[in-house]
DNA sequence: CTGTTAGCGCGTTCAA
DNA sequence: TTGAACGCGCTAACAG
């Protein structure tokens, strides 16, 4: 079945087949700027191509000039359950924009990144976009850093989303006062005892996240116990076991916050599992992800605008004129769902109130 | 802050720094077998190559060989709100095997998988995975296809997954004969009045998954009125409008059978939102994807092993000795869960039966 | 084990 | 408006 391999066609051969220089076929082909082409021959030219199934050969263009075209698209981990919204956001801006980008899944492991980021460079795209946040004494950041700088130096744009303090251009959000928001909220909705699923200890966002939520509570002059602030993997299932501990441990809780939605998430899950035992429970999350929309009961969450975040980043990362690296800051902003109904006074201890209901269920997002 | 742009390290200024000619640098930077270079010599390359800050050209390496190494994901479609469990699958897949793969998500207008396909032989991969199905009557088709012989002639090798009938290596699951055990594991349930949202009527995975719906309910005798196998897009909120003007049409219902999960998800919302009047009725699904687990009630659906179709998708591509087109079709299996209880006799036209509860909802992938 | 040589396919001068 | 010639960074074949 499998016929003797064929060259693919080649600019030559197209030169060739349309009775014309190299020079002149690359100039109708791939041809940069306006068109100094005879119409007849630009004709002739197309119609080799076509007859010959020619495509460029980007390598090739790519070592010509220098440099690749393109932006790519650096996510951290493989892409888990809830899709991610940072990358969905940016493949949909880019192709708003007629780009199409690469993608480059690295591992979840320390020195992953940067390989990957080797791998990405190997490439010599123009731009390269980094998404995910980093953890705090990660030993491969200088090196990372380095890599990046000797990128731009080389010409390449780096574009960094999560958290700022990098020399790069970056768009961040608003851990640490979105959650001091949802700390308050949270109070002035009459919870009193709370717990944070925190994720890892070593994560940027995570710590800022649950920094500012415990910054939030202590501008109201609530403290949470230390062995309240639980550790562990930030995914909806590790959020499921840490919640089933802290109903096993007894502990006397009205809220938990999780860091993310996919731990809220499995936070959500285990108290409707666990029934009645874990009844009055609130829950709240971070992020405000679309897939859990449907969640019941709907998630009181910190909404982030991703779209507006993958926005920027490719406004940084296709804008020519950059003088030095910039910060875009991107404000979110709580919103109350039925995870967390308003507690009164008379509740505590008991029952949480009725669910608010869904109607802020069509403003999410 | 930019200072001058400089040229990124070539392998001739590692061979240089480190006193070798460029072969023997290229030999211990990215020889392919067996090394054939003295001790020392490897390490003052390595050393030259690590100071240097350099990268593998892989333009150069590629133009030189004739031939990329890596394998391209296409996916169709920005990606939506649910994790697409093909790409999830095949990354992590990719990269069990050590392989970084590289996606392209291809818009889902009619020749934008076309012109991805353009874009991804540009690059000269050695594999092109493509995921997602085809439209019956898709002009672009004759075009898809003749551009990807051409590809393989050249030497590249290409995967389909989705439904077979191309001439290329693919992964197929059993769309029509899942759905066919699903209609008639609801019959066996109990329920006697069906509604089929069917998504696009020129989806072929649609198609298959609808007419098996309906040749499963055939055997059992059971017909569906043309008026309720409906048509839109296959998407939640396409679902949840669509279920929205069934329940208003005040059509007797037992239950609705979306050909994907996403829009069984859309379905089930809106029955929630629309309360007492919309009781009763029942939802099942297609795919079964993770994200999906913590709904409420848990959805009845057929569950597709993602995992080895990814699986079976990456073996098909790396695997050397080839002799031609292959098919692999992967089985699935109903899952009965909470939003299809048993229904008795005695129940129809009122309530449905108690939830069957949660127990299932480990076995869930 | 190592260096020399000759391309790979294309963009880009520079003349014509 | 066109073509000839050169070079991009690297690998492969061959000779040493």
């Amino acid at each position: 079945m499998i016929s003797e391999v064929r060259r693919p066609a080649r600019l030559s051969d197209v030169a060739e087949l349309a009775g014309v220089s190299e020079a002149t076929a690359s100039r109708v082909l791939n041809g940069s700027v306006g068109r100094q082409v005879k119409e007849s021959n630009r004709r002739r030219v197309l119609a080799a191509a076509e007859k010959l199934g020619y495509t460029t050969n980007v390598a090739a263009q790519a070592i010509a000039r220098g440099q690749n075209r393109g932006v790519t698209l650096l996510t951290r981990g493989v892409p888990d359950d809830y899709a991610n919204p940072i990358v969905s956001g940016v493949v949909a801006a880019a192709e708003r924009r007629g780009q199409i980008i690469t993608m480059i899944s690295a591992g979840s492991k320390a020195d992953d990144l940067l390989r990957a980021v080797q791998t990405a460079r190997a490439n010599r795209p123009q731009v390269l976009i980094i998404a995910g946040g980093r953890r705090e004494g990660d030993r491969t950041i200088p090196a990372l850093v380095e890599a990046l700088q000797l990128y731009e130096l080389e010409g390449g744009r780096v574009v960094l989303i999560s958290q700022s303090g990098l020399p790069f251009d970056t768009v961040a959000y608003e851990n640490h006062d979105g959650a001091a928001d949802m700390a308050t909220t949270l109070v002035d909705l009459g919870y009193q005892r709370f717990a944070v699923l925190a994720g890892f200890p070593d994560g940027l966002t995570q710590q800022a996240r649950r920094d500012g939520f415990l910054d939030g509570l202590a501008s109201r002059g609530i403290t949470v116990p230390p062995d309240l602030v639980i550790t562990s993997e930030f995914s909806r299932d590790a959020a499921y076991a840490m919640t089933g501990e802290l109903i096993r441990r007894g502990v006397s809780l009205d809220v938990i916050f999780a860091v993310n939605d996919a731990m809220a998430l499995g936070a959500l899950a285990f108290l409707r599992d666990a029934g009645p035992r874990a009844a009055g429970v609130a829950v709240a999350g971070f992020d405000d992800i679309r897939a859990l929309r449907d969640i019941s009961p709907s998630l009181t969450t910190v909404h982030l605008p991703w779209n507006e975040v993958a926005e920027q980043a490719i406004d940084l990362a296709l804008d020519e004129e950059r003088t030095g690296p910039r910060t875009r800051l991107v404000a979110g902003h709580v919103v109350v769902r039925e995870s967390t109904p308003p507690r009164t006074e008379s509740a505590v201890n008991g029952r949480p109130a009725e669910p608010v209901g869904a109607s802020d269920r069509t403003s999410n997002l």
